[in-house]
DNA sequence: TGTTGTTACATGCATACGCATATAAATTGG
DNA sequence: CCAATTTATATGCGTATGCATGTAACAACA
């Protein structure tokens, strides 16, 4: 049972785990950046791809889906402009609130975000399948889960 | 003793540990972000001065440094040159490389730097600072470290 | 030593981005 | 039920970005 700090941490522990985590990340990014897959579309527009295919029901309203992006809302709905324009994603009025847009995936939106998926899924593994072993990776996804979790 | 896997881990779990790490980076990120030390410096930006500063003897070339940021080669030129008209690192000829630039902080970028980082340091605590406790964050610590060390 | 290839950085150009703000719909408070 | 406020999205505008390519210096090798 990891039990929930009760004293926090100190910030030195707190801050070298963060950056840490922050540079894993980036020497990740930079790598998988480079591949193949991100040509026909950019890794942000992947993510905005893969965030409206795991959010529930597959629909989110633009502001909701912002949230988990690092874009700014602006430039999230001009793309949202772009990957309607190439036929991806579609964005209809909300029912239940004229000012909302509910943006959801195409055939061919969710056909390209698993193409891109596999490819990328295959790239994360090579470049870090045998840095852990399965039972770090679960631990790592343990305290990422519960810091993420833990977020406002 | 955390041996290194002789075995790789399964996809899955890599993945999974994968995603939750990238998406707890995104929810820090996001909240770090709209901070006010920000205003004055992107991101982006300070995060070239940060590195400045800790690589060895305070000095890089323009490739060397690239190496640790997302951003491409010509973003960095010239994101250096505006760095350079705010005052906050010079750029000078590498005597052992005609073609190579050697980029280091002046003291006034360095006391950006510090002033942006203290900064930077306060909130991510506030941020995550109780999300785990001190022997998670060290574990936390290792596992990315030992992530990042694995890259390439 | 000259040719060929590679590396380091800069620049032209089209586009994506963020900030400030506009518009329009919902909510709140009297 | 109307005015004031908040929320959701869009757009104008200046700037930052990436890609392709240019220039110049180094390296390798005949």
């Amino acid at each position: 049972m990891t039990g929930t700090s009760n004293t926090p941490a100190p910030v030195k522990v707190t801050i070298d785990a963060w950056e840490s985590l922050f540079r894993a990340q980036v020497a990740v990014m930079r790598k998988v950046s480079a591949k193949p897959e991100f040509h026909k579309l950019s890794m942000r527009e992947y993510d905005v791809l893969f965030n409206l295919r795991i959010c529930p029901g597959g629909r989110s309203r633009l502001v909701d889906l912002n949230r988990y992006l690092l874009i700014s809302q602006p430039s999230l709905s001009r793309m949202v402009t772009r990957l309607e324009d190439k036929g991806l994603i579609t964005r209809e009025a909300d029912p239940t609130d004229q000012r909302a847009m509910q943006l959801s995936l195409t055939p061919k939106g969710l056909a390209v975000q698993q193409e891109i998926g596999r490819e990328h899924v295959k790239h994360i593994y090579e470049q870090i399948g045998t840095a852990l072993s399965e039972d770090e990776f679960i631990q790592l996804q343990q305290l990422t889960s519960k810091l993420r979790s833990a977020i406002q």
